[in-house]
DNA sequence: TATTCTCATATTGTATGCAATTATAAGTGT
DNA sequence: ACACTTATAATTGCATACAATATGAGAATA
Protein backbone atom coordinates (compact mmCIF):
# COMPACT_ATOMS: atom_id res chain seq x y z
CA UNK A 1 0.00 0.00 0.00
CA UNK A 2 1.12 3.53 -0.49
CA UNK A 3 1.08 6.48 0.90
CA UNK A 4 -1.86 8.27 2.91
CA UNK A 5 -1.69 10.95 0.41
CA UNK A 6 -1.92 9.20 -2.42
CA UNK A 7 -4.98 7.20 -0.91
CA UNK A 8 -6.76 10.61 -0.06
CA UNK A 9 -5.88 11.60 -3.68
CA UNK A 10 -7.61 8.56 -4.71
CA UNK A 11 -10.90 8.82 -2.61
CA UNK A 12 -11.67 12.63 -3.13
CA UNK A 13 -10.99 11.76 -7.01
CA UNK A 14 -13.85 9.18 -6.62
CA UNK A 15 -15.72 11.57 -4.24
CA UNK A 16 -15.53 14.07 -7.38
CA UNK A 17 -15.90 11.74 -10.25
CA UNK A 18 -19.21 10.05 -8.78
CA UNK A 19 -20.49 13.10 -8.49
CA UNK A 20 -20.42 13.43 -4.75
CA UNK A 21 -18.56 16.43 -4.65
CA UNK A 22 -20.21 18.65 -7.21
CA UNK A 23 -17.58 21.21 -8.90
CA UNK A 24 -17.17 24.45 -7.73
CA UNK A 25 -17.47 22.99 -4.13
CA UNK A 26 -15.04 24.29 -1.45
CA UNK A 27 -12.72 21.66 -0.36
CA UNK A 28 -11.61 22.59 3.52
CA UNK A 29 -8.45 21.27 4.44
CA UNK A 30 -9.88 20.35 8.29
CA UNK A 31 -13.00 19.34 6.94
CA UNK A 32 -11.40 16.86 5.03
CA UNK A 33 -8.78 15.73 7.68
CA UNK A 34 -11.91 14.93 9.83
CA UNK A 35 -13.47 13.49 7.76
CA UNK A 36 -10.97 10.77 6.48
CA UNK A 37 -9.29 10.84 10.39
CA UNK A 38 -6.22 11.96 9.32
CA UNK A 39 -4.23 15.30 9.81
CA UNK A 40 -4.38 18.14 7.62
CA UNK A 41 -0.73 17.22 6.13
CA UNK A 42 -1.58 14.07 3.98
CA UNK A 43 -4.81 16.28 2.94
CA UNK A 44 -2.96 19.31 1.65
CA UNK A 45 -0.65 17.05 -0.52
CA UNK A 46 -4.00 15.35 -1.45
CA UNK A 47 -5.11 18.34 -2.78
CA UNK A 48 -2.15 19.24 -4.72
CA UNK A 49 -2.05 15.85 -7.04
CA UNK A 50 -5.56 16.52 -7.52
CA UNK A 51 -4.55 20.25 -8.53
CA UNK A 52 -1.88 18.67 -11.25
CA UNK A 53 -4.63 16.94 -12.38
CA UNK A 54 -6.78 19.73 -13.15
CA UNK A 55 -9.88 17.76 -11.17
CA UNK A 56 -9.49 20.79 -8.64
CA UNK A 57 -8.04 23.95 -8.13
CA UNK A 58 -6.24 25.68 -5.38
CA UNK A 59 -5.23 29.37 -5.15
CA UNK A 60 -3.16 30.35 -2.68
CA UNK A 61 -4.48 31.43 0.39
CA UNK A 62 -7.95 30.95 -0.57
CA UNK A 63 -8.25 27.15 -0.09
CA UNK A 64 -8.95 24.48 -2.85
CA UNK A 65 -12.65 24.24 -5.19
CA UNK A 66 -13.66 21.09 -7.16
CA UNK A 67 -12.60 22.30 -10.68
CA UNK A 68 -15.46 24.16 -12.29
CA UNK A 69 -14.98 24.48 -15.86
CA UNK A 70 -16.70 27.31 -17.98
CA UNK A 71 -18.35 26.44 -20.82
CA UNK A 72 -15.82 27.86 -23.05
CA UNK A 73 -13.10 25.67 -20.56
CA UNK A 74 -15.17 22.79 -21.79
CA UNK A 75 -15.10 23.16 -25.30
CA UNK A 76 -10.98 23.91 -25.14
CA UNK A 77 -10.92 20.39 -23.32
CA UNK A 78 -12.82 18.37 -25.89
CA UNK A 79 -11.17 20.07 -28.80
CA UNK A 80 -7.87 18.83 -27.49
CA UNK A 81 -8.96 15.37 -26.42
CA UNK A 82 -10.24 15.40 -29.54
CA UNK A 83 -6.86 16.26 -31.16
CA UNK A 84 -4.90 13.91 -28.82
CA UNK A 85 -7.22 10.96 -29.20
CA UNK A 86 -6.50 11.99 -33.27
CA UNK A 87 -3.07 11.55 -33.39
CA UNK A 88 -3.34 8.29 -31.11
CA UNK A 89 -5.17 6.78 -33.38
CA UNK A 90 -2.92 7.74 -36.17
CA UNK A 91 0.13 6.20 -34.34
CA UNK A 92 -2.30 3.44 -33.51
CA UNK A 93 -2.54 2.81 -37.15
CA UNK A 94 1.29 2.84 -37.59
CA UNK A 95 2.59 1.14 -34.65
CA UNK A 96 -0.24 -1.11 -33.15
CA UNK A 97 1.15 -4.78 -33.14
CA UNK A 98 -0.74 -7.89 -35.28
CA UNK A 99 -2.02 -8.87 -31.46
CA UNK A 100 -3.36 -5.53 -30.67
CA UNK A 101 -5.04 -4.74 -33.89
CA UNK A 102 -6.75 -8.62 -33.86
CA UNK A 103 -7.64 -7.05 -29.81
CA UNK A 104 -9.15 -4.00 -31.24
CA UNK A 105 -11.20 -6.16 -34.13
CA UNK A 106 -12.62 -8.44 -31.36
CA UNK A 107 -13.72 -5.77 -28.98
CA UNK A 108 -15.08 -3.81 -31.47
CA UNK A 109 -17.04 -7.01 -32.95
CA UNK A 110 -18.51 -7.69 -28.78
CA UNK A 111 -19.58 -3.81 -28.77
CA UNK A 112 -21.57 -4.20 -31.28
CA UNK A 113 -23.48 -7.04 -29.62
CA UNK A 114 -23.85 -4.65 -26.63
CA UNK A 115 -25.44 -2.47 -29.18
CA UNK A 116 -27.73 -5.10 -30.16
CA UNK A 117 -28.94 -5.15 -26.47
CA UNK A 118 -29.25 -1.44 -25.76
CA UNK A 119 -26.96 -2.02 -22.40
CA UNK A 120 -25.70 1.84 -22.23
CA UNK A 121 -24.09 0.90 -18.83
CA UNK A 122 -22.20 -1.83 -20.25
CA UNK A 123 -21.15 -0.13 -23.29
CA UNK A 124 -19.73 3.20 -21.71
CA UNK A 125 -17.70 0.71 -19.94
CA UNK A 126 -16.21 -1.03 -22.95
CA UNK A 127 -15.98 2.45 -24.65
CA UNK A 128 -13.35 3.46 -21.84
CA UNK A 129 -11.47 0.37 -22.57
CA UNK A 130 -11.89 0.75 -26.69
CA UNK A 131 -10.52 4.14 -25.88
CA UNK A 132 -7.85 3.19 -23.69
CA UNK A 133 -6.64 -0.09 -26.37
CA UNK A 134 -5.98 3.12 -28.64
CA UNK A 135 -3.64 5.29 -26.10
CA UNK A 136 -1.84 1.99 -25.49
CA UNK A 137 -1.66 1.07 -29.61
CA UNK A 138 0.13 4.44 -30.26
CA UNK A 139 3.26 2.77 -28.04
CA UNK A 140 4.02 6.45 -26.37
CA UNK A 141 3.42 6.61 -22.65
CA UNK A 142 3.75 10.14 -22.07
CA UNK A 143 0.53 10.83 -25.14
CA UNK A 144 -1.14 8.00 -23.40
CA UNK A 145 -0.83 9.49 -19.99
CA UNK A 146 -2.27 13.17 -21.29
CA UNK A 147 -4.80 11.40 -22.91
CA UNK A 148 -6.03 9.60 -20.35
CA UNK A 149 -5.68 12.64 -17.94
CA UNK A 150 -7.94 14.89 -20.31
CA UNK A 151 -10.42 11.61 -20.14
CA UNK A 152 -10.91 11.67 -16.44
CA UNK A 153 -11.06 15.37 -16.35
CA UNK A 154 -14.12 15.25 -18.79
CA UNK A 155 -15.54 11.96 -17.38
CA UNK A 156 -18.04 14.42 -15.00
CA UNK A 157 -19.34 15.72 -17.82
CA UNK A 158 -20.29 13.39 -20.04
CA UNK A 159 -21.62 10.80 -17.70
CA UNK A 160 -25.01 10.71 -19.10
CA UNK A 161 -23.34 10.41 -22.77
CA UNK A 162 -24.90 7.50 -24.17
CA UNK A 163 -28.77 8.19 -22.88
CA UNK A 164 -28.89 10.45 -25.56
CA UNK A 165 -31.69 9.07 -27.88
CA UNK A 166 -29.77 6.60 -30.60
CA UNK A 167 -26.11 7.57 -29.41
CA UNK A 168 -25.06 3.87 -28.96
CA UNK A 169 -25.20 2.83 -32.48
CA UNK A 170 -23.98 6.24 -33.90
CA UNK A 171 -21.15 5.73 -31.46
CA UNK A 172 -20.27 2.09 -32.77
CA UNK A 173 -20.48 3.67 -36.38
CA UNK A 174 -17.90 5.63 -35.99
CA UNK A 175 -15.58 3.16 -34.03
CA UNK A 176 -16.30 1.37 -37.38
CA UNK A 177 -14.50 3.73 -39.25
CA UNK A 178 -11.75 4.30 -37.03
CA UNK A 179 -10.96 0.49 -36.38
CA UNK A 180 -11.15 -0.10 -40.13
CA UNK A 181 -8.41 2.79 -40.79
CA UNK A 182 -6.32 1.28 -37.62
CA UNK A 183 -6.57 -2.44 -39.42
CA UNK A 184 -5.98 -1.37 -42.76
CA UNK A 185 -2.73 1.16 -41.70
CA UNK A 186 -4.41 3.75 -43.15
CA UNK A 187 -2.75 6.66 -40.33
CA UNK A 188 -4.29 10.07 -42.28
CA UNK A 189 -8.13 8.64 -41.78
CA UNK A 190 -7.61 7.14 -38.42
CA UNK A 191 -7.04 10.62 -37.79
CA UNK A 192 -9.81 12.00 -39.13
CA UNK A 193 -11.91 9.09 -38.26
CA UNK A 194 -11.80 9.88 -34.43
CA UNK A 195 -11.42 13.55 -34.95
CA UNK A 196 -14.53 12.91 -36.40
CA UNK A 197 -15.70 10.57 -33.63
CA UNK A 198 -14.65 12.70 -30.80
CA UNK A 199 -16.58 15.93 -32.35
CA UNK A 200 -19.78 14.41 -32.39
CA UNK A 201 -19.10 13.16 -28.94
CA UNK A 202 -18.99 16.81 -27.79
CA UNK A 203 -21.93 18.48 -29.62
CA UNK A 204 -24.18 15.59 -27.97
CA UNK A 205 -22.84 16.39 -24.82
CA UNK A 206 -23.36 20.17 -26.08
CA UNK A 207 -26.72 19.70 -27.06
CA UNK A 208 -27.70 17.61 -23.38
CA UNK A 209 -25.90 20.12 -21.54
CA UNK A 210 -28.16 22.79 -23.55
CA UNK A 211 -31.42 20.59 -22.21
CA UNK A 212 -30.09 20.91 -18.80
CA UNK A 213 -29.35 24.61 -18.89
CA UNK A 214 -32.92 24.85 -20.40
CA UNK A 215 -34.46 22.84 -17.65
CA UNK A 216 -32.33 24.33 -14.97
CA UNK A 217 -33.61 28.25 -15.98
CA UNK A 218 -37.17 26.72 -16.21
CA UNK A 219 -37.02 25.78 -12.37
CA UNK A 220 -34.83 28.84 -11.12
CA UNK B 1 4.52 37.34 -4.29
CA UNK B 2 3.19 33.71 -4.17
CA UNK B 3 3.81 31.16 -1.40
CA UNK B 4 7.05 29.80 -0.32
CA UNK B 5 6.50 26.54 -1.76
CA UNK B 6 6.19 28.11 -5.42
CA UNK B 7 9.30 30.24 -4.81
CA UNK B 8 11.24 26.67 -4.09
CA UNK B 9 9.49 25.03 -6.94
CA UNK B 10 11.05 28.00 -9.30
CA UNK B 11 14.35 27.77 -7.71
CA UNK B 12 14.54 24.19 -7.60
CA UNK B 13 13.23 24.19 -11.43
CA UNK B 14 16.04 26.74 -12.32
CA UNK B 15 18.67 24.47 -10.44
CA UNK B 16 17.51 21.06 -12.22
CA UNK B 17 17.23 23.55 -15.85
CA UNK B 18 20.41 25.39 -15.46
CA UNK B 19 22.26 22.10 -15.19
CA UNK B 20 22.92 22.80 -11.61
CA UNK B 21 21.62 19.45 -10.20
CA UNK B 22 22.09 16.83 -12.59
CA UNK B 23 19.75 14.15 -13.57
CA UNK B 24 19.46 11.32 -10.97
CA UNK B 25 21.13 13.51 -7.99
CA UNK B 26 19.02 12.84 -4.67
CA UNK B 27 16.79 15.88 -3.52
CA UNK B 28 17.43 15.52 0.47
CA UNK B 29 14.12 17.52 2.14
CA UNK B 30 16.46 18.62 5.14
CA UNK B 31 19.15 19.88 3.04
CA UNK B 32 16.68 21.44 0.43
CA UNK B 33 15.36 22.90 3.73
CA UNK B 34 18.72 24.12 5.19
CA UNK B 35 19.98 25.76 1.48
CA UNK B 36 16.61 27.90 1.72
CA UNK B 37 16.44 28.51 4.89
CA UNK B 38 12.83 27.01 5.42
CA UNK B 39 11.38 23.87 7.33
CA UNK B 40 11.14 20.50 5.32
CA UNK B 41 7.48 21.50 4.89
CA UNK B 42 7.66 23.77 2.12
CA UNK B 43 10.21 21.62 0.36
CA UNK B 44 7.91 19.11 0.23
CA UNK B 45 5.24 20.24 -1.20
CA UNK B 46 7.63 22.37 -3.56
CA UNK B 47 8.80 18.74 -4.48
CA UNK B 48 5.23 17.63 -5.21
CA UNK B 49 5.02 20.54 -7.56
CA UNK B 50 7.52 19.48 -9.68
CA UNK B 51 6.80 15.73 -9.57
CA UNK B 52 3.30 16.95 -10.95
CA UNK B 53 5.72 18.53 -13.83
CA UNK B 54 7.99 15.38 -14.47
CA UNK B 55 10.92 17.62 -13.77
CA UNK B 56 11.82 15.27 -11.04
CA UNK B 57 10.55 11.60 -9.44
CA UNK B 58 9.46 11.26 -6.23
CA UNK B 59 9.16 7.39 -4.89
CA UNK B 60 7.23 6.98 -1.34
CA UNK B 61 9.99 6.21 1.38
CA UNK B 62 12.47 6.63 -1.23
CA UNK B 63 12.64 10.78 -1.54
CA UNK B 64 12.97 12.66 -4.78
CA UNK B 65 15.69 12.49 -7.77
CA UNK B 66 16.14 14.52 -10.38
CA UNK B 67 14.29 13.00 -13.66
CA UNK B 68 16.97 11.03 -15.41
CA UNK B 69 14.92 9.73 -18.26
CA UNK B 70 16.06 6.80 -20.18
CA UNK B 71 16.52 6.43 -23.90
CA UNK B 72 13.70 5.20 -24.64
CA UNK B 73 11.60 7.74 -22.77
CA UNK B 74 13.46 10.24 -24.60
CA UNK B 75 12.37 8.74 -27.69
CA UNK B 76 8.82 8.96 -26.60
CA UNK B 77 9.12 12.64 -25.54
CA UNK B 78 10.52 13.69 -28.70
CA UNK B 79 7.84 11.77 -30.03
CA UNK B 80 4.85 13.51 -28.06
CA UNK B 81 6.52 16.81 -28.43
CA UNK B 82 6.20 16.60 -32.09
CA UNK B 83 2.92 15.46 -32.29
CA UNK B 84 1.70 18.00 -29.90
CA UNK B 85 3.92 21.11 -31.64
CA UNK B 86 2.79 19.31 -34.98
CA UNK B 87 -1.36 19.69 -33.89
CA UNK B 88 -0.31 23.21 -32.84
CA UNK B 89 0.62 24.03 -35.66
CA UNK B 90 -2.45 22.62 -37.77
CA UNK B 91 -4.50 24.68 -35.49
CA UNK B 92 -2.55 27.90 -36.27
CA UNK B 93 -3.04 27.63 -39.73
CA UNK B 94 -7.03 27.63 -39.21
CA UNK B 95 -7.00 29.54 -36.27
CA UNK B 96 -4.49 32.54 -35.81
CA UNK B 97 -5.63 35.85 -35.99
CA UNK B 98 -4.16 38.49 -39.06
CA UNK B 99 -2.31 39.91 -36.05
CA UNK B 100 -1.33 36.84 -34.76
CA UNK B 101 -0.12 35.53 -38.42
CA UNK B 102 1.50 39.14 -38.82
CA UNK B 103 4.01 38.96 -35.69
CA UNK B 104 4.70 35.15 -36.17
CA UNK B 105 6.21 36.52 -39.91
CA UNK B 106 7.40 39.13 -38.44
CA UNK B 107 9.28 37.04 -35.80
CA UNK B 108 10.39 34.84 -38.41
CA UNK B 109 12.17 37.49 -40.80
CA UNK B 110 14.17 38.84 -37.48
CA UNK B 111 15.58 35.37 -36.61
CA UNK B 112 16.86 35.27 -40.41
CA UNK B 113 19.03 38.00 -39.35
CA UNK B 114 20.17 36.38 -36.34
CA UNK B 115 21.14 33.36 -38.28
CA UNK B 116 23.38 35.68 -40.16
CA UNK B 117 24.71 36.85 -37.37
CA UNK B 118 25.57 33.08 -36.07
CA UNK B 119 24.66 34.24 -32.91
CA UNK B 120 23.31 31.20 -31.18
CA UNK B 121 22.33 32.28 -28.22
CA UNK B 122 20.32 34.55 -29.38
CA UNK B 123 18.85 32.58 -31.80
CA UNK B 124 17.53 29.92 -28.88
CA UNK B 125 16.15 32.79 -26.83
CA UNK B 126 14.28 33.61 -30.14
CA UNK B 127 13.30 29.76 -31.00
CA UNK B 128 11.76 29.61 -27.72
CA UNK B 129 9.73 32.59 -28.52
CA UNK B 130 8.50 31.50 -31.66
CA UNK B 131 7.65 27.58 -30.72
CA UNK B 132 5.47 29.83 -28.19
CA UNK B 133 3.37 31.98 -30.38
CA UNK B 134 2.57 28.89 -32.24
CA UNK B 135 1.16 27.05 -29.32
CA UNK B 136 -1.11 30.25 -28.66
CA UNK B 137 -2.28 30.33 -32.04
CA UNK B 138 -3.88 27.36 -31.98
CA UNK B 139 -6.22 29.29 -29.48
CA UNK B 140 -6.48 26.22 -26.99
CA UNK B 141 -5.13 26.79 -23.26
CA UNK B 142 -4.92 23.04 -22.78
CA UNK B 143 -2.78 22.09 -25.77
CA UNK B 144 -0.92 25.38 -24.69
CA UNK B 145 -0.48 23.98 -21.20
CA UNK B 146 0.77 20.25 -22.10
CA UNK B 147 3.03 21.52 -25.06
CA UNK B 148 4.78 23.86 -22.70
CA UNK B 149 5.05 21.17 -20.12
CA UNK B 150 6.75 18.69 -22.55
CA UNK B 151 9.15 22.02 -23.99
CA UNK B 152 10.17 22.10 -19.89
CA UNK B 153 10.85 18.56 -19.46
CA UNK B 154 13.01 17.92 -22.63
CA UNK B 155 14.79 21.66 -21.77
CA UNK B 156 17.62 19.76 -19.74
CA UNK B 157 18.43 17.55 -23.07
CA UNK B 158 19.09 20.19 -26.01
CA UNK B 159 20.75 22.87 -24.38
CA UNK B 160 23.30 22.83 -26.81
CA UNK B 161 21.10 21.67 -29.57
CA UNK B 162 21.71 24.84 -31.55
CA UNK B 163 25.74 24.23 -31.39
CA UNK B 164 25.59 21.63 -34.03
CA UNK B 165 27.44 22.34 -37.14
CA UNK B 166 25.37 24.34 -39.52
CA UNK B 167 21.91 23.56 -37.09
CA UNK B 168 20.88 27.20 -37.46
CA UNK B 169 20.33 28.00 -41.25
CA UNK B 170 18.77 24.51 -41.32
CA UNK B 171 16.79 25.14 -38.41
CA UNK B 172 15.63 28.51 -40.17
CA UNK B 173 14.98 26.94 -43.33
CA UNK B 174 12.57 24.52 -41.43
CA UNK B 175 10.86 26.95 -40.03
CA UNK B 176 10.09 28.78 -43.35
CA UNK B 177 7.87 25.64 -44.34
CA UNK B 178 5.91 25.65 -41.09
CA UNK B 179 5.45 29.66 -41.45
CA UNK B 180 4.19 29.76 -44.89
CA UNK B 181 2.32 26.84 -44.62
CA UNK B 182 0.65 28.87 -41.36
CA UNK B 183 0.50 31.51 -43.31
CA UNK B 184 -1.24 31.07 -46.46
CA UNK B 185 -3.77 28.76 -43.85
CA UNK B 186 -2.72 25.17 -44.90
CA UNK B 187 -3.26 22.92 -41.87
CA UNK B 188 -1.96 20.03 -43.60
CA UNK B 189 1.04 21.59 -44.23
CA UNK B 190 1.86 23.11 -41.08
CA UNK B 191 1.33 19.64 -39.42
CA UNK B 192 3.67 18.21 -41.53
CA UNK B 193 6.34 20.79 -41.54
CA UNK B 194 6.01 21.36 -38.04
CA UNK B 195 6.58 17.03 -37.00
CA UNK B 196 9.47 16.86 -40.21
CA UNK B 197 11.26 19.93 -38.18
CA UNK B 198 10.71 18.47 -34.74
CA UNK B 199 12.11 15.21 -35.91
CA UNK B 200 15.19 17.02 -37.18
CA UNK B 201 15.67 18.25 -33.82
CA UNK B 202 15.56 14.61 -32.74
CA UNK B 203 17.66 13.28 -34.72
CA UNK B 204 20.04 16.03 -34.40
CA UNK B 205 19.88 15.32 -30.67
CA UNK B 206 20.56 12.07 -30.96
CA UNK B 207 23.72 12.71 -33.10
CA UNK B 208 25.24 15.00 -30.31
CA UNK B 209 23.86 12.47 -27.11
CA UNK B 210 25.91 9.38 -28.75
CA UNK B 211 28.88 11.82 -29.04
CA UNK B 212 28.72 12.41 -25.41
CA UNK B 213 28.11 8.46 -24.83
CA UNK B 214 30.78 8.09 -26.55
CA UNK B 215 33.33 10.54 -24.98
CA UNK B 216 31.86 9.41 -21.91
CA UNK B 217 32.84 5.56 -22.70
CA UNK B 218 36.07 6.45 -23.72
CA UNK B 219 36.53 8.18 -20.30
CA UNK B 220 35.33 5.25 -18.10
C1' DT C 1 -29.64 54.14 3.40
C1' DA C 2 -25.50 52.89 1.36
C1' DT C 3 -20.64 52.55 1.94
C1' DT C 4 -16.40 51.94 4.00
C1' DC C 5 -13.50 50.95 7.77
C1' DT C 6 -12.31 48.03 11.58
C1' DC C 7 -12.03 44.03 14.06
C1' DA C 8 -12.96 39.21 15.09
C1' DT C 9 -12.94 34.65 13.24
C1' DA C 10 -11.76 31.09 10.39
C1' DT C 11 -8.62 29.00 7.27
C1' DT C 12 -4.43 28.50 5.04
C1' DG C 13 0.84 28.44 5.22
C1' DT C 14 4.89 27.17 7.86
C1' DA C 15 7.59 25.17 11.67
C1' DT C 16 8.67 21.56 14.75
C1' DG C 17 8.40 17.02 16.87
C1' DC C 18 7.54 12.09 16.77
C1' DA C 19 6.91 7.56 14.58
C1' DA C 20 7.80 4.34 10.96
C1' DT C 21 10.54 2.65 7.35
C1' DT C 22 14.56 2.14 4.74
C1' DA C 23 19.47 2.49 3.90
C1' DT C 24 24.01 1.62 5.89
C1' DA C 25 27.44 -0.71 8.14
C1' DA C 26 29.37 -3.78 11.18
C1' DG C 27 29.79 -8.37 12.78
C1' DT C 28 29.35 -13.29 12.31
C1' DG C 29 29.16 -17.65 10.13
C1' DT C 30 30.24 -20.57 6.20
C1' DA D 1 36.73 -13.80 1.02
C1' DC D 2 31.88 -13.47 0.60
C1' DA D 3 27.22 -13.60 1.86
C1' DC D 4 23.83 -13.04 5.37
C1' DT D 5 21.98 -11.15 9.58
C1' DT D 6 21.34 -7.61 12.76
C1' DA D 7 21.67 -3.18 14.73
C1' DT D 8 22.18 1.65 14.15
C1' DA D 9 21.53 5.84 11.78
C1' DA D 10 19.31 8.67 8.62
C1' DT D 11 15.30 10.05 6.10
C1' DT D 12 10.65 10.15 4.98
C1' DG D 13 5.58 10.36 6.49
C1' DC D 14 2.37 12.16 9.64
C1' DA D 15 0.64 14.93 13.60
C1' DT D 16 0.44 19.01 16.14
C1' DA D 17 1.40 23.88 17.13
C1' DC D 18 2.08 28.53 15.71
C1' DA D 19 1.93 32.52 12.38
C1' DA D 20 -0.03 35.04 8.61
C1' DT D 21 -3.73 36.25 5.73
C1' DA D 22 -8.45 36.29 3.87
C1' DT D 23 -13.38 36.60 4.92
C1' DG D 24 -17.38 38.32 7.03
C1' DA D 25 -20.01 40.96 10.33
C1' DG D 26 -20.82 45.09 12.56
C1' DA D 27 -20.39 49.88 13.42
C1' DA D 28 -19.50 54.51 12.08
C1' DT D 29 -19.85 58.07 8.66
C1' DA D 30 -21.21 60.42 4.42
Amino acid sequence: MSTRAEQLCAEIADAILSGDLTPGSRLDEQGLADRYQVSRTPVREALRLLAATGLIEVRPRRGATVAQVSSDQLVELFVAMGEIEATCARLSAISMSPIERRQLESLHERMAKIVDSGDEGSYAEANVVFHTRIYKGAHNSVLEEVANGLRRRLSPFRRAQFRAKGRLPLSHMEHTAVVDAILRGDADQAHQAMLRHVNLVEDTFEQMSAGVAAKRDLVA
